[in-house]
DNA sequence: CGCCTATATGCAACAAAGTTGCATTAATAT
DNA sequence: ATATTAATGCAACTTTGTTGCATATAGGCG
């Protein structure tokens, strides 16, 4: 899956929206898609610089925002400051675990691990999201 | 449960640890204290103003920090772009499930709702905390 | 009780993250 | 090819949180 793949998948992601196929929609979307982890606005950012490519902050967090409403990335609360956001894939409409790793300080979207339904929520409240937010030691710093 | 007791079960809470008793760590734990859901620093300023408190938002930065380094509340990351904080009730070193309601956009904290164990993490993930935040509708806001 | 010292606070200035308004540019329907 | 409307860039701003340093105060001790 290399970045002129990404790059196609993007576009077709986009265009199945309402909403123009611009260049900054279609990077941006290719930086998610390309990683293995959830970015903040300044890991984006520093990806776009490696390709060449360049935006307005106002452009990428408007950008973001977009893409979160489409429903073709998410955004992740993070105990830093940013946001963070990752690329919704094909099959998660279902809700899935985020890892953050406490050494590389990477977030992991763990597309397998779901949080099992809840037993005991009082009633009267009515549930419509739920997510699983993890912390730990990710697969390359155990091993450190 | 009134603001008095809330303010002496601060200062025992605080007392019980290393640091000293100033008023502003009693008062800003009694608020968390006597709040139903989590609060972030508006909230909470807000809340002081109503009982013609008043202290540097420095300060309860530095407060809440130290709070949170104590045990004695927690920091809950939230989609909004402030930290929420709760106090940690006494049995509640358990982890408990945060409900967001997006009727209201208050933050309860359910310690009766816990996340059930994962069976599917990946190997050589280590997890160290987990976390589970749930959004809808609360109990107020389903009746309207 | 009153003093001493370390700790907490307040203030000012700063930094980072995110937003708004508006003029300009460009995607796409026709 | 053009017109229309949505997206972008820029500048200025707001909000959230932090840092450094001088001042105030909690609380231990004589």
């Amino acid at each position: 899956m290399n970045a002129e793949d990404n790059n196609n998948i993007a576009k077709t992601l986009i265009s199945q929206s309402t909403g123009r196929v611009t260049p900054a929609r279609v990077n941006i979307l290719s930086i998610l898609l390309s990683a293995p982890t959830a970015l903040n606005h300044v890991a984006i950012e520093h990806i776009a610089k490696e390709r060449n490519l360049s935006f307005d902050r106002v452009t990428l967090y408007r950008a973001l925002d977009w893409l979160v409403e489409q429903g073709i990335a998410h955004r992740i609360p993070s105990v830093n400051r940013s946001w963070f956001f990752s690329a919704t894939s094909d099959q998660s409409t279902t809700p899935h675990a985020h890892f953050h790793c406490n050494g590389c300080e990477q977030i992991y979207c763990l597309e397998d691990v779901q949080s099992t339904p809840l037993n005991n929520l009082p009633k009267d409240y009515q549930l419509e999201e739920a997510e699983l937010n993890l912390q730990g030691q990710c697969m390359n710093c155990t091993t450190k």
